[in-house]
RNA sequence: GGCGCUAUCGUCUAACGGUUAGGACAGAGCCCUCUCAAGGCUUAAAUACGGGUUCGAUUCCCGUUAGCGCUACCA
C-alpha cells in the first residue's frame, strides 16, 4: 500500500503549483488505494502564518480534496532533533561552530562551488563537544563521503536514472543554531517516520533527492521511492510567484472567478500529464482510474494568462464543459450565490428557471452576473432605443411591430410553442421577417441584442413584464421620425 | 561560475526507429439559426540548431543554443 504526502509550508496562499501536487498525490494514492497524508512542514517559524494555513485548508476544501492522516512539523521536533543526534554520533555530521554569513549574496558571488569549512569539518569530536557544552551556537552539517563515494544515485519515476557526484554535493545544514531542523532534516526524518513510499513533489526538488537519500542512509533506512513533477510556469517562461505574476498564482483567484472546483482540478491534471489517449475532459473518477506515473511528462508546463484575462483559455472552456454537464439542479444551485453577489434578488426558483437558458452561454459561474441580469432586474436599465429598430427597417416598422407584438402577447399562450405561432403568424400578417419580428422584441424585454432564445425567455420573464417592458420600449422609441 | 533537468503547432499534448507528425484550446472561414451561444464542417500552425548511429530518425548518442531548477542556519 502506497503512502505519499504533500508537505506544504504555510509562508503563502495555496498556489496552483502546490495544489497540482496535492492532486497528483492524491490521484496516486486513490489509484493504488494508498493513503494520503498531510503535512504542514512549518519549521521555519520566521515565515509561517496563520492566514497562509487557513489558506491551504480553504483552498483544498474548495476543490473537494482529503486526506487520511495529518501531521504538523513543528509538533513532531523531538524526532527529527533526535534524528539528526543519531547521525552526529554515528559520526556522519559534524558541528559548524563558523557565525552566521550575514549577507547571503556573499557566498553566491565567489566563483567556486562552497563545500565546507576544513577547520570545522575536521574539528576533534572532544573540541567539538567541548565548545558545545560551552554554549557556543553551532549548526550541524551533514559530512558528505566525497572520499568514500564517488556518486549518489537513485532512479526517478518520471526523470529517470539521477546521479549526482558527491564531490558536488556540499555540507548541507541538518539543525540550525537555534536548534530547529533544516527543511531537509525535517522532511527525510518524517518521510522515514511515517513510512512514506513515494516522494511526489516539484521539480525543483530534484537536486536535493541526492541530499535526501545521504540523509535516509545515514538513518539506516531505505530511501522511499522519488517521483518529481515538472514545474508551472508563467508564459514569460519564470516560474509562477506572486510577487512577479499577482494573483493568478492563487487557486482563490479560480474560486472567485466562478470556476467550478472539479473542472479546475482537471485543467490542473493536464498540466504536466496526459491520459495518452486525447482525453481532456474527465470526470474525477475517471481521473483517478486513469492517473499512473508513466502519464507524466518531463518539460516544465505554462499557464496560459495575459493581462486582459487571468485565466488560461483551456480552463475557461474546460469549466464551460463541466458546466454544461451539470444536472440543471446542480447548476442552478451553484450559480445562485454567484447571482447573489452580483446583487440580483434570486430565488431558487427562480434561478433554477434561468438556468437552462444560459447554460450554454456562460463558461463560468459568475458569468451570471453579465448574462442574466435582465431576468433579475424590475425595471431594465437604461439602453440604447435605435437597438429596437429591426435590420433593414426604421423607427416605423419598430413602433408597428412593437404594438402588434403587445396585442399578441396579450392573449397569447405562454409556451414555446403558442408564442412561436402567434409571434411568427403575426410576422407573415405584417409582411416583415421573423428576425424583423423577433428582435425588437428581444431588445424591449432584454434590453440588449444578444440575449438567450426569444420564446423561453419571454416565458420565464411571464407575461405582465414583457407586456411592461414593451410599454417602455414604445414610449422610448425615437419620436421624431415615427410620424 | 558549478551541478542538474528540459526542448513537437501561440498554449496543453499524441506519436515508446518506419505516420500525409494526430488531438484539444485559442485564431480564421463556412453551415445551422429569432440574436448570442452551443453544435457540425473546413482552414492555418510544430519536431530549436549542428553532428553522428541506422536501410530509415520527432524518437537513440554527442555537441551547441535556449529556458528552468539547485547551489541558505527558505522550503
Amino acid at each position: 500500500m502506497p503512502r505519499v504526502r504533500f508537505a506544504p509550508s504555510p509562508t503563502g496562499y495555496l498556489h496552483i503549483g502546490s495544489a497540482r501536487t496535492f492532486i497528483f498525490n492524491w490521484l496516486y494514492a486513490r489509484h493504488n488505494q494508498g493513503t494520503m497524508i498531510l503535512r504542514i512542514d512549518d519549521t521555519d517559524v520566521e515565515r509561517n502564518t496563520q492566514t497562509s494555513l487557513d489558506s491551504i485548508y480553504d483552498g483544498l476544501k474548495w476543490l473537494d480534496l482529503n486526506w487520511d492522516e495529518f501531521y504538523r512539523q513543528s509538533e513532531r521536533l523531538d524526532l527529527h532533533r533526535r534524528m539528526a543526534r543519531e547521525i552526529l554520533d554515528k559520526g556522519l555530521a559534524y558541528r559548524d561552530f563558523s557565525p552566521m554569513v550575514a549577507e547571503i549574496e556573499e557566498k553566491s558571488h565567489e566563483d567556486g562551488h562552497w563545500l565546507f569549512n576544513p577547520e570545522m569539518r575536521g574539528m576533534s569530536t572532544e573540541e567539538s563537544d567541548r565548545k558545545a557544552a560551552a554554549g557556543e551556537p553551532f549548526v550541524v552539517r551533514f559530512k558528505v563521503p566525497r572520499e568514500s563515494r564517488e556518486a549518489v544515485e537513485f532512479t526517478d519515476l518520471v526523470y529517470g536514472e539521477q546521479s549526482k557526484a558527491t564531490a558536488d554535493i556540499e555540507d548541507f545544514a541538518l539543525l540550525r543554531s537555534n536548534g530547529m531542523p533544516t527543511y531537509h532534516m525535517a522532511s527525510c526524518a518524517d518521510d522515514a517516520d511515517l513510512t512514506i513510499s513515494h516522494v511526489i513533489r516539484g521539480q525543483d526538488h530534484l537536486t536535493n533527492t541526492f541530499k535526501h537519500i545521504l540523509i535516509f542512509e545515514a538513518l539506516g533506512v531505505k530511501p522511499p521511492e522519488f517521483a518529481h513533477l515538472p514545474l508551472l510556469i508563467a508564459p514569460d517562461g519564470a516560474k509562477l510567484s506572486k510577487r512577479k505574476h499577482g494573483p493568478v498564482v492563487s487557486v482563490t483567484t479560480y474560486r472567485d472567478g466562478g470556476f467550478l472546483p472539479h473542472s479546475y482540478v482537471n485543467f490542473l491534471c493536464l498540466l504536466g500529464w496526459s491520459p495518452k489517449n486525447d482525453r481532456e475532459v474527465m470526470s474525477r473518477e475517471e481521473l483517478v482510474a486513469a492517473f499512473t506515473l508513466e502519464g507524466v511528462n518531463r518539460p516544465n508546463a505554462t499557464v496560459n494568462f495575459t493581462e486582459e484575462d487571468p485565466y488560461d483559455p483551456k480552463a475557461t472552456w474546460l469549466n464551460a464543459e463541466h458546466l454544461r454537464a451539470l444536472p440543471i439542479e446542480e447548476l442552478a444551485a451553484q450559480l445562485l450565490p454567484f447571482a447573489r453577489a452580483a446583487g440580483f434578488d434570486a430565488s431558487p426558483e427562480k434561478m433554477l428557471a434561468i438556468t437552462p437558458l444560459i447554460r450554454e452561454r456562460i463558461r463560468t459561474l459568475r458569468e451570471v452576473a453579465t448574462t442574466a441580469d435582465f431576468f433579475f432586474a424590475d425595471e431594465l436599465p437604461p439602453y440604447d432605443s435605435n437597438e429596437l429598430i429591426p435590420q433593414k427597417g426604421d423607427a416605423r416598422m419598430a413602433l408597428a411591430v412593437l404594438e402588434k407584438a403587445t396585442e399578441v402577447l396579450k392573449s397569447a399562450e405562454f409556451t414555446h410553442d403558442g408564442l412561436d405561432a402567434a409571434l411568427r403568424a403575426a410576422a407573415t400578417d405584417m409582411k416583415v421577417k421573423t428576425g424583423q419580428m423577433y428582435q425588437p422584441v428581444r431588445v424591449a424585454v432584454c434590453g440588449r441584442k444578444v440575449a438567450p432564445p426569444l420564446f423561453e425567455t419571454l416565458i420565464v420573464l411571464g407575461r405582465e413584464t414583457c407586456l411592461h417592458r414593451m410599454e417602455r420600449a414604445i414610449e422610448q422609441l425615437p419620436a421624431g421620425e415615427i410620424s
